[in-house]
DNA sequence: CTTCGATGCGAACACTGTACGCATGACGTA
DNA sequence: TACGTCATGCGTACAGTGTTCGCATCGAAG
């Protein structure tokens, strides 16, 4: 066997020609949500998920045009887990809407790394999934009765609320999940720097403070629950007049 | 003159000592975020904002420790612009809390690229401007009559409104800039490929075609005003039983 | 068996954030 | 005036990124 011989040359050192079962985008999207529930957005890396999938990195563009593009599919994707209701009788849209918008809260935290994108790829999203599902919520708040022009102010008024009240958990579940504690410990931790931060404001300590036995996903519920119910009591006062 | 001579050797070659007036922080701040409003958020890099400034990236690391916490920087300058009501009157909150709201959906519809950090960082900063924001406001609500142990979650469900309001309109805006065109043109030209991908979800069309021949700004303002209504109304509420 | 389009992939390019160490300036002290 | 010290600027280098290109190889169709 001469010693300069080329890689390819051999029938051993050639890799074995692989079980051609092909690479599929519906496997590139969901190994890429696998990756991205378990070190966020910022690892993500084209290399990466090829190593994952046992391909090279360059082989995903044969599926995916590129690594933007994979995340706006993996995001419609992700708008794919909530179960929205969809037919809705007119005296109850109230409770459909409230088991709407808890989905897409649990669907974010579920997803933390979700919510920047939604800030750079926008609300309104025209994937399918995406589409389904706000067709569904319009179809709640027109089964409750408002009318056609109002309908989808409605909606985005609710969308809004939910989007940036899980937009803020899910940024603080991440900032605890990096830095590897619990929620709990991760809150005892911060407090001696939050009490010298808030020495000149004291009003914003007030609200932490009385709470501070409390488990504080049962907070983060309670205050999710609280804003939805006032943006609802106000969507609902243009019904009845 | 030896040919190999070093480039430093020589006192027409070695570059001028710079005149040392000295680089700063708030210089780098103020430079970054210029460089953030005109071309975006993913066209920051050390290396960039260094030229503008006429540094070399690497100096800039003895001003501020990584591009991350740059972005922390520039994320609380940001929330210096919005000027928030301190002294408010009783009868006289929901002017003031309407107030702020404006002032920080127009802060976010200035610096479009924030909406994302917003959703990194999250929405509780610790920065001074921040804070001195959060707390002004938290002030209004005081004012307004909230029970202590309710401030803080009345003034979260205002927040997650607005920022995702304005997340959103950031986030549509800033991919019409990217795009180059003005923001009607946009809509026309988008128009068959939405009612395309709408064929199956026609409800999703019937409150934007309504519309089609008003202002596009006009309508963003009208929505971001009717929600801001109605989560007062919802706030509101809780004071008068 | 041959041909052909689809697919995988190695190499390369331009670019990123940032650690390190050296040079140089300004400044307090002798 | 001279020296030492410290903060600052910056050239170099490294590990990593997204993406393009061209070649090799496959499965299936003719």
């Amino acid at each position: 066997m001469p010693a300069d011989e080329k890689p390819t040359a051999s029938v051993w050192t050639r890799p074995r020609p692989r079980q051609r079962e092909h690479l599929t985008r519906e496997q590139i999207v969901a190994e890429a949500i696998r990756l991205l529930d378990a070190e966020g957005v910022e690892e993500l890396s084209m290399r990466k998920l090829g190593t994952r999938l046992g391909t090279a990195a360059t082989s995903l563009y044969r599926h995916v045009a590129s690594r933007d593009e994979l995340i706006e599919l993996v995001v419609d994707d992700v708008y794919g887990e909530p179960d929205v209701p969809t037919a809705v009788d007119r005296t109850r849209w109230r409770e459909a809407v409230t088991r709407s918008a808890t989905e897409l809260r649990a669907m974010t935290l579920r997803h933390p790394w979700i919510a920047p994108e939604l800030g750079q790829v926008g609300l309104v999203h025209i994937g399918p999934n995406a589409m389904r599902m706000s067709s569904a919520l319009l179809a709640q708040f027109e089964a409750a009765g408002f009318p056609a022009d109002e309908m989808d102010r409605a909606m985005s008024t609710l969308m809004a609320y939910v989007i940036g009240m899980a937009t803020a958990e899910a940024a603080y579940l991440s900032l605890i999940t990096r830095s590897g504690k619990t929620e709990q410990e991760w809150v005892a931790g911060l407090r001696p720097a939050f009490d010298e931060a808030t020495r000149e404001h004291p009003r914003l300590r007030a609200g932490s403070s009385a709470q501070q036995d409390v488990h504080p996903k049962r907070i983060r519920d309670d205050n999710f629950a609280y804003g939805l119910d006032r943006v609802l009591d106000g969507l609902a006062a243009r019904l009845t007049p």
